[in-house]
DNA sequence: CTGTATCCTTAGGGATACTG
DNA sequence: CAGTATCCCTAAGGATACAG
């Protein structure tokens, strides 16, 4: 990408590096919040994304570690990392953002709520459930 | 921008399509948690922007509520409006992430550790520095 | 189905000059 | 200082064909 090393010590930049162009995230989401994890389920997320971009991003959140092949051979599914679990509050937090701001975000009612009102709790079971669904 | 509209009823979708781009989530951290407000200060903000790109940048987070100017006229200083203010617990969690993810990361130690350890009444503090600051 | 490669177009953005 | 405008070029990414 060589993108002129725009690099600085800031963690708010670094986790843009990492994970913060729009692609990459709705593949985070897409492993975090729907079962989706083949190549062709993310294709067919309603976002569609084109094939070859699909394959770069696949191959970069590979490569920074937050997500990976469960087993190997052609089609092994894809599957967070623990790193990328973590990402886990910080999706949480821009769901609850937007289902703030915006009327027509699609997010649960009661998943949003849960959000606000029992959020340790919430991030404990989901990440538990993720562990599981993920072989971590 | 005319982007080909890939929107989609998804949260997270919605809040990359607000603020998901790198530029512009770096104007909301220097609002945040820099003294930085003014067109030159974000210029000399270390990630080095281009000129036309904060120009737009800066548009753009206004017409979607992000940011405003606090009074008119030419060197009006920009602020966080209350929507951009809401979005303090994403930011945390990035740096939290980042701080945890990263060792290079330029996060104060004590300020983490805080994020982990009372995380409601960091926010709440910080919310009403920002308030006051931010003439909200 | 699971990808990779190629082509081609456009928009993002660096550099820089210019304006009030 | 606080921006806007222009130029120009690279890279992101849509469409599509191809490969294992």
């Amino acid at each position: 990408m060589q993108r002129t090393e725009r690099r600085s010590d800031c963690p708010v930049n670094f986790a843009l590096q990492s994970f913060g162009d729009a692609w990459s995230l709705l593949v985070i989401r897409d492993l975090m919040f729907t079962d989706r994890n083949s190549y062709t389920d993310f294709l067919n997320a309603e976002e569609g994304m084109a094939t070859n971009v699909l394959a770069t991003r696949l191959r970069q959140l590979q490569a920074r570690g937050l997500i990976r092949r469960r087993g190997s051979g052609r089609g092994a599914p894809y599957a967070l990392t623990e790193k990328g679990l973590d990402l886990l509050p910080v999706m949480l937090e821009l769901i609850a953002w937007s289902a703030q701001h915006d009327r027509r975000t699609a997010a649960p009612k009661a998943f949003v709520a849960r959000i606000r009102k029992d959020r340790e709790g919430l991030i404990k079971e989901l990440r538990e459930q993720l562990r599981e669904r993920h072989g971590l």
